[in-house]
DNA sequence: TACATACATTTGTATATACAAATTTTGTAT
DNA sequence: ATACAAAATTTGTATATACAAATGTATGTA
């Protein structure tokens, strides 16, 4: 597996303008952080008129792989991509919107049961295609294999807790 | 180059649980994304005990690598890593701090000029071993040709921009 | 039963961030 | 000079987020 550069790239020591050259440690971490805002940034836009944040895409999408199965705050927390200390909030901005639905669980009234409304649905249902293009056309520039890589990559990268 | 897998990896699939098999340009989106958070996690941890936030070092170290050289907001905007729209503010905190100064451009009187202190550098002098040593922890499970090539696939997804 | 403890969520509050509007200065054409 | 548009930064404001404390509920145990 190679990877193929065909043309010039603007790689992230162009980027930050640094001086003296990075050791590789924290080059690869900052390149990573500046490629996460340039992707947040693109992703905000793409929903910018749709009138929804990423955070709150994020936990429709989690309700609905739920499949009629109501989640509660816990769970929810457990799958979003970046937990924010503040579930419940972005629940009530959802709940505003009409697109979730929550209730107190019957066996264990400190719990709540999240589900997604039909409308919730509906909106997913327009949104999903959109940025189910929308994602293929950011990541056009890698092929397959690149994509698989960047995966493991990233997964290995993580893997340090687990591993110290 | 191969990458080659040692041990059982926590991979995106099984953090995010999702019921469905994600599209591979999904998957590599959610798993920068949530690499991204982890990694974040992990540094606003190992810069806690300095009072410093994340946005505010990478600043700090901006202005350092400028070596006397002073900086105006708009230079520090283009080079910091994630770009928050108010530059002004975060230069406030470090002011307030005593790490850095701003005077206002003499030949150009709508810029101000932003250098660092004496303080600032030796905060930077004490803090910088020890996130130099954080960098290489973290990002030890990778090898070197592993660092290189995540580099590199970052650089080429962030393309896609120039390359359309 | 009574009590301590842990759990799940909510609320309060301080700070951070995004975005738009305002301010000040500069450059340029009339 | 005067007017006008653009540039660089600052300020105002609404919303988001982090963190701690509070609330209400369940569980274990003496």
């Amino acid at each position: 597996m190679y990877i193929q550069i065909l043309y010039k790239q603007l790689n992230i020591e162009d980027i930050i303008k640094t001086e003296v050259e990075l050791p590789l440690s924290r080059k690869a971490i900052v390149n990573l952080l500046y490629t996460e805002n340039w992707l947040m940034d693109k992703i905000s836009l793409e929903l910018k008129s749709f009138d929804i944040s990423i955070q709150q895409f994020n936990v429709l999408r989690i309700l609905n792989g739920q499949k009629g199965k109501p989640a509660n705050l816990s769970t929810i927390q457990e799958r979003m991509v970046s937990k924010m200390s503040n579930t419940t909030r972005l629940v009530d901005k959802l709940i505003a919107k009409g697109y979730v639905e929550r209730v107190i669980c019957k066996s264990n009234r400190r719990k709540v049961e999240i589900t997604i409304t039909e409308e919730g649905k509906n909106f997913l249902g327009k949104i999903n295609p959109i940025m189910q293009s929308f994602e293929d056309r950011i990541t056009a520039s890698l092929s397959k294999e690149e994509l698989i890589m960047l995966n493991e990559l990233l997964n290995k990268l993580r893997n340090i807790d687990y591993n110290h």
